[in-house]
DNA sequence: TTAAAATGATGATTTATGTCATCAAACTTG
DNA sequence: CAAGTTTGATGACATAAATCATCATTTTAA
């Protein structure tokens, strides 16, 4: 288990948003904070439950997901070190459309929601870089939009390595912590047409793989399939 | 064309985060901003473009769509009176990465980008306001991300029609203002599918369709459809 | 007012990708 | 350490939906 932060004022891990915060602001996020561990596979927050805190990672990495009614699963996103999770919630419902889960050993910080509002509401700043964080994720999902209804499999599977390596793991030899289940969940396809993927893309040279670890071995052939696939 | 509104101060007809202002405030945006009409079909923003302004939309109905590689087109979504387009792009991209065109006569207030994010810096309510329009987006994504990927023809088409008739036309019997080409382009799926889902609909009794005029005759096969399909 | 272009409709064919069945390997866990 | 469970891999088959070809109808523009 990770040692307990002594206070958000001398935590020199904070997300961008909340570098904007006072000191009296950060005492009062404190006040309202509690941090927690998790083990690989342990599930976060449950779609469906009530939302009732934004999370902070502090170390580790998640998956966020859509539990669907044929018990299948959409991993709408996947977050790492230094994210915010939660903030499509705020000000909105008090039931949580998603389900989160850790993908690797990972300690989060929860804050509470009302005392995150209330920051919103009494400090632009901190809104702004809010609004900042967000508008990553929307047009995040443009992109993905796109990717997921006018690729088919392998521009997909591009993306998703792609993805990967640059925005998740930021490492070109990567060791994968997700599953073949979840590169699936991820890609929108069977798991089937992953591992055909996988097999494809090692004859044609495109990538490497070995137990965990993949390199992709050749960035442009990669970018042109996810541009034509 | 539709009359000038004097000042901004004055103007009944606020979107929400703008009624949070001052008058200061509401003085300042109106120097800062221009009123615009459109025809049908016009373009009012395009991909690739510098993105200089946020939109609002005095009257009329606009897409807002991603132009792909192939030259097909991916309609993101559907605004009607009183939403505020271009948010994704605030403390963003200088470049707009999505196209906007008016699908009905439409009357926008272009509001300069910088006096804008000037305002969510300035004044907390205002930026929680912006932060909660942001989030209506973002949850549509979610589902728009699973309709699109883990549902086929008939429960994609039900999404849109149930989309059409509650949050775009906000009425049963509608009149139509979308072309199949618009509707396939937002469905994600091929004009001739469209064409078919349409057909099929109208022959188990689901839905009326004469000339422009869509009814939907039983909301609860529609809903059924949504969720199996 | 006619010509041209865009939109809407239908049926036949093709194809990408999912499902199913089966098996191998690698972790768990008592 | 052995039995059971999960994860990864392969091939045969089924199917949803795209593409293509064709034609009717409506709208736009000369």
């Amino acid at each position: 288990m990770v040692e307990h932060k002594k206070s958000c004022l001398l935590c020199n891990n904070k997300s961008e948003c909340f570098k904007q915060l006072t000191d009296n602001e950060l005492v009062f996020a404190n006040s309202n904070r509690a941090e927690i561990s998790y083990r690989k596979g342990e599930m976060i927050a449950k779609q469906g439950n009530f939302y009732t805190h934004i999370l902070y990672l502090q170390s580790g990495m998640v998956k966020v997901y859509k539990e669907l009614p044929d018990s299948s699963n959409l991993i709408l996103s996947i977050f790492g070190v230094g994210s915010l999770i939660g903030l499509p919630f705020l000000f909105k419902n008090q039931i949580l459309d998603y389900s989160v889960a850790a993908l690797e050993d990972t300690t989060i910080c929860a804050i509470d929601r009302h005392a995150f509002e209330k920051l919103i509401h009494e400090n632009g700043e901190f809104a702004a870089e809010v609004v900042n964080q967000l508008n990553y994720c929307t047009l995040y999902n443009y992109d993905r939009l796109v990717s997921l209804t006018h690729k088919q499999l392998n521009g997909r599977f591009a993306d998703t390595l792609l993805y990967l390596s640059r925005v998740v793991y930021k490492a070109n030899p990567f060791i994968l912590t997700l599953s073949r289940k979840d590169l699936a969940e991820y890609t929108g396809v069977s798991v089937m047409s992953v591992i055909r993927a996988i097999k494809d893309f090692k004859n044609d040279g495109i990538i490497d793989i070995n137990g965990n670890k993949i390199e992709i071995l050749n960035f442009n052939q990669l970018e042109r399939i996810s541009k034509t696939g």
